[in-house]
DNA sequence: GGCACTAATGCAAATATTTTGCGTTAAGGA
DNA sequence: TCCTTAACGCAAAATATTTGCATTAGTGCC
């Protein structure tokens, strides 16, 4: 049986630890195993045991770095929530350290940890959507926001090397509440 | 200078099969540098020193093997041409094989193959447009397309582990055409 | 065509990494 | 408390990566 209590649960943080600190570091982020362990204070083995390749490890930290600090921001108009949650949204998912997240996400076997981030910012919206409807509105569906604005915001960004697409994703955020 | 010319062309080419054969190999594929090197009868360091790294090279493969064979259908009808494009497209990028290409291409460090990949879609569809352009109709532009039905169906082949999705993708062709 | 220049590769030693067997530690249940 | 065994530490063995130097072969020039 499994037993994910006290020590591995330590020697985890430790080790997400680990890899937060070495991406800070002065002179080129060096992400190796073998670096990971010694600034965990753990031996390398673990590691491979545990998770089985770099890739993998990375993709898990990446999904856990990607979940929200913070539920969105309520300022009483839904439709404004919307427009500032998304803002913050592309500018943190295009910049380079988020370009490099969703690289490792996507990067592991298990699709899992992409899966785990999908929820984030489902859950994200849906507490937007939810307020709207106490205010007896009608908002869109969190589907119809996916398909119509995160899901292009999205493909741009994974597969173009475009700049900010600030305007652009709240473009689609009008067309999509208007439908 | 560079030198693309002859024996860097034959051995590129060289590896790129040598990676496609271990993929086939019955008894789990062995991608490791040394063994992509061994069966193109090439020296790892040639590998280590053209790509860097086995994320790069399976990358720049994979974006060479998302590259379309063929142009897109033509049945005189461009409106099923799209359709029949799409439900080739969906079918080939959800399957394993298809999301395995996707990962790899995403998880290189340099962007220029995943732009690869989208601009090769890009042209698929061009194709199809300016035919329908051709025959004085009104067809919707690359752009929506991408954002209306491409880039959803990435999403949530990428973001999940759902099913095919093929009446979805259609689903979400109709709804950009009736725009 | 022949020649000079040097990018690209081959080779092998030096490093670094990943894997693995076995002993030890500490969750979780009785 | 005791027992069972998942999870870890350690170190040797197996692989993979890096690097300096020698060799091969595109490319431009005459």
């Amino acid at each position: 049986m499994a037993r994910p209590g006290g020590r591995s649960a330590r020697i985890q943080a430790a080790i997400f630890k680990a890899v937060e600190e070495l991406r800070e570091e002065p002179d080129g982020p060096d992400l190796t195993v073998p670096a990971i362990a010694a600034r965990a204070g753990v031996t390398p083995s673990t590691i491979y045991r545990r998770w089985g390749t770099l890739n993998e490890l990375l993709a898990q930290v990446a999904a856990q770095n990607l979940r929200p600090d913070a539920p969105p921001e309520a300022t009483g108009d839904w439709r404004r929530d919307l427009e500032i949650w998304l803002r913050q949204f592309v500018e943190e998912m295009s910049s380079d350290p988020g370009r490099a997240m969703l690289r490792e996400v996507l990067g592991g076997e298990r699709a899992e940890n992409a899966g785990q981030c999908s929820a984030y910012t489902r859950q994200q919206l849906d507490a937007i959507l939810d307020r709207a409807r106490d205010a007896s509105d009608e908002p869109p569906s969190t589907d119809e926001l996916l398909d119509g604005v995160i899901a292009p915001v999205m493909y741009r960004i994974l597969f173009t090397r475009a700049a900010p697409d600030d305007d652009y994703a709240i473009a689609l955020l009008q067309r999509t509440l208007e439908r």
